[in-house]
DNA sequence: AATCGGTCTGACCGATCGGTCAGGTGCTGA
DNA sequence: TCAGCACCTGACCGATCGGTCAGACCGATT
């Protein structure tokens, strides 16, 4: 039933309006700032140059609107789930290590736009598992240890690099991910 | 500060009611698990079975609530910046470092109820110069070393810190400050 | 010319926010 | 007995929140 109303884009690349992308990209400006709960869907439409209807034209409503914004973030974050789960007992640590700081630099935006309410917005059924993914990520960085001492260096690595990340958003990749490397291999333990 | 509302209370035992602690002790509460922004006035009165008007006439509004639970905190935190300060050029970074992971850790609960909501706090004037303090002891972790990797490396330990205290709120203090040291050590560079 | 669907908007909704205010209550000192 | 004060409250305020809705606009199809 769907006309391509003009036969010019065969490439498919036009599936959604434009306005879509630009109060995307409106949001994860604003988002990275006053973060999600202070932003209000005024300010977003503010920045679009729009009204508040039209950013709940495109979408269902202020949840959708993360949800679509961290879909790749979280896409790698899945992989990388998925990547260490395949070195288990192995180099399960260093993959990590790399894969998180890698996810972590690209996707400092995003981290940015968390920063804080991480633990209000895990609730939300849209990253149901990214907590139990953390998690496992914690376990990979304590080297699968129990050790309340090893646990803790995860996680103090782990939040920093986070932190950091939204920290430094101007600072090129190349400076940023080697120096995240070298303190992460400081900071853990070689798993005992 | 509040009105010594009568000279005969030498006994200094209740310079304030009891009503107030209740409010500082439920807010404290209410603020490490929703956040700031993320509590009502309402919602702490309810905790207190009181009215919301009562804690706003135990407290001129919702920021000197929070001013007064954060004072403690921030009087330890100054002290540190001025321990610091005195061993400019010798051991400073050791001393910063063992007094952050002590004051962190007593202080988890206050950290607590600032996680993700620093950034917009810190621009209230109750904590004008705790930034700056921040930085200095970024400063201080980094060695005085002005080299990007030294600074990410500081800030890395510094965040992941914070937000592991918030985190481990139930654990006892003798097995999260040693813990919290090692990692310190390991992870940050001796200055070069 | 008529219609239709995609896009967009102003007006509006109920809820909640931080904060104000006039007044009620009960203890205390004169 | 009564004035004064600390304490507490319900009612109310303006602002803002996320979200709904009926309808205006407009290019393309018929």
């Amino acid at each position: 039933m769907l006309t391509d109303r003009s036969g010019i884009l065969e490439d498919m690349a036009r599936p959604v309006p434009e306005t879509h992308q630009e109060i995307l990209a409106a949001a994860a400006r604003r988002f990275a700032v006053t973060g999600y709960k202070g932003t209000s869907l005024q300010d977003i439409a503010r920045e679009v140059g729009c009204s508040k209807a039209t950013v709940l034209y495109h979408f269902a409503n202020k949840e959708a609107l993360l949800g679509e914004l961290m879909a790749p973030a979280i896409a790698v974050l899945e992989a990388l789930d998925a990547r260490i789960a395949a070195h288990r007992g192995g180099a399960a640590q260093r993959v990590a290590a790399e894969g998180f700081v890698d996810l972590a630099v690209r996707f400092r935006r995003e981290i940015a736009l968390l920063r804080g309410e991480f633990p209000d917005l895990l609730q939300q059924p849209a990253f149901a598992h990214v907590q139990q993914i953390s998690e496992r990520l914690i376990d990979a960085f304590a080297g699968q240890s129990d050790r309340p001492s090893a646990r803790i260096a995860a996680l103090v690595v782990l939040a920093g690099i986070a932190e950091t990340c939204a920290e430094f958003i101007a600072i090129p990749d190349e400076e940023l991910r080697p120096a995240l490397l070298a303190v992460v291999q400081r900071a853990l333990e070689p798993a005992t």
